[in-house]
DNA sequence: AAGCTATTAACGGATAACCCCAAGAAATAA
DNA sequence: TTATTTCTTGGGGTTATCCGTTAATAGCTT
């Protein structure tokens, strides 16, 4: 039916989509770990219809390789495939270019569906995309922190976001990252803004579903 | 081969799990979303050798249904299949009865190994799980904090720790729970104990990495 | 050069989080 | 029954977190 292509670090996993997508019909072209991999191995001689593609990967994550394609390989259809239905997820593997968005744990049927509607329809968004959808327009409507929402961290935030997940004092994240208490301050406020939430728990609990920290 | 069943509420991973070890040339016997759904399926007159265990589910997780098996059946043989490698949980695993203890982000073949290990030694220990048991040893030998870790939560706890993973006060959290603001104190103190933590943001990691709450 | 923006930094204060000590009540074990 | 553990609540105090306001420095734009 269709030629894939699965970027996914979650071998087990991944392995058992190609099984699975394999019975329903589909070729698999080639299996990556992380976008990295995956455009590595990419051929201009041979490019997959759809992509299956995990969010949250080391090395390089599905944003930035649902952008690449966008970029370099538009007509390549990117099916998101994430742990999370957080708003800000989803929005922003749309905005990369993302034709459909399905969760890990959905039925094998639904994945069914969602292949088979990005090859005819070209897209596949189910009611909890769309009404995740309809809720980021409404707020962006009002005053538009969802769309500071999307913009993507720069290091010291990053690296400041690891720490938050820690049981450090902001005091010893300072010394840690080489700043004032003042300047982590500065970090905090900017993140309680960009990330939409109001305490040091509402940071950690964006890393962990935005994969900022790896769970070990 | 071997006669499986296969316990994880995750349906994509589940299936293509189904796949790849029938691929290795095992049978399975049915699938189950959860512990329940588990031993609601389960025929005496036709037992696994070996089941495959996911931790975090809904209704009744991994380490019940273990304890469970260990108690009714205790010649079925658990391989428990983790999102995480933390201590805490491996240890508790095993302790309900787990007879092997793997990643689900391992590869296939480690997968392959574990199965057939369970079916021709009886257990599948991992250097990464035997390093755990070891530290965990040598805490038990100094104060034996980490049994108390293992410790099941009881209700008020699992709720006050749900809580603790919002963005609510202290304050607000005892309204909502119906009670002093310093009952809720004694909560947090105890979950510190008990969970090996110092701070409300090691309480809230903890319980992602646990399970106890959904991040969705 | 004047203006803009990002980064780092500071003061002061309000609230929340953390922690020690203690004790009554209720459930459980001896 | 008595003893022990568990759950609940209190007083009082230290540290950490959160927040409004302000500003120096450095890089970039017009």
């Amino acid at each position: 039916m269709a030629n894939l292509v699965l970027v996914d670090d979650h071998v087990l996993l991944r392995n058992g989509l190609v099984e699975l997508v394999k019975k329903f019909g589909n070729d698999v072209l080639f299996e990556a770990d992380n976008g990295k991999d995956f455009i590595a191995q990419l051929k201009p001689t041979q490019l997959p219809d759809v992509v299956l593609m995990d969010i949250n990967m080391p090395e390089m994550d599905g944003y930035d390789t649902c952008q690449w394609l966008k970029t370099n390989y538009s007509f390549i259809k990117v099916l998101a495939l994430s742990m999370y239905d957080n708003e800000s997820s989803i929005i922003r593997m749309i905005k990369c270019g993302a034709k459909g968005y399905i969760l890990k744990d959905c039925e094998p049927n639904e994945l069914r569906r969602a292949i088979d509607a990005l090859i005819n329809k070209g897209y596949y968004y189910t009611d909890m995309v769309s009404g995740k959808l309809i809720n980021a327009i409404n707020k962006i409507e009002e005053e538009s922190s969802e769309l500071k929402n999307l913009t993507k961290l720069n290091e010291r935030e990053t690296d400041f976001l690891k720490y938050t997940c820690t049981e450090l004092t902001y005091k010893e994240i300072a010394d840690k990252m080489y700043v004032s208490p003042r300047t982590i301050d500065g970090y905090r406020d900017a993140l309680f803004e960009k990330l939409g939430v109001k305490t040091r728990v509402g940071l950690v609990v964006y890393a962990i579903k935005n994969g900022i920290i790896t769970l070990n």
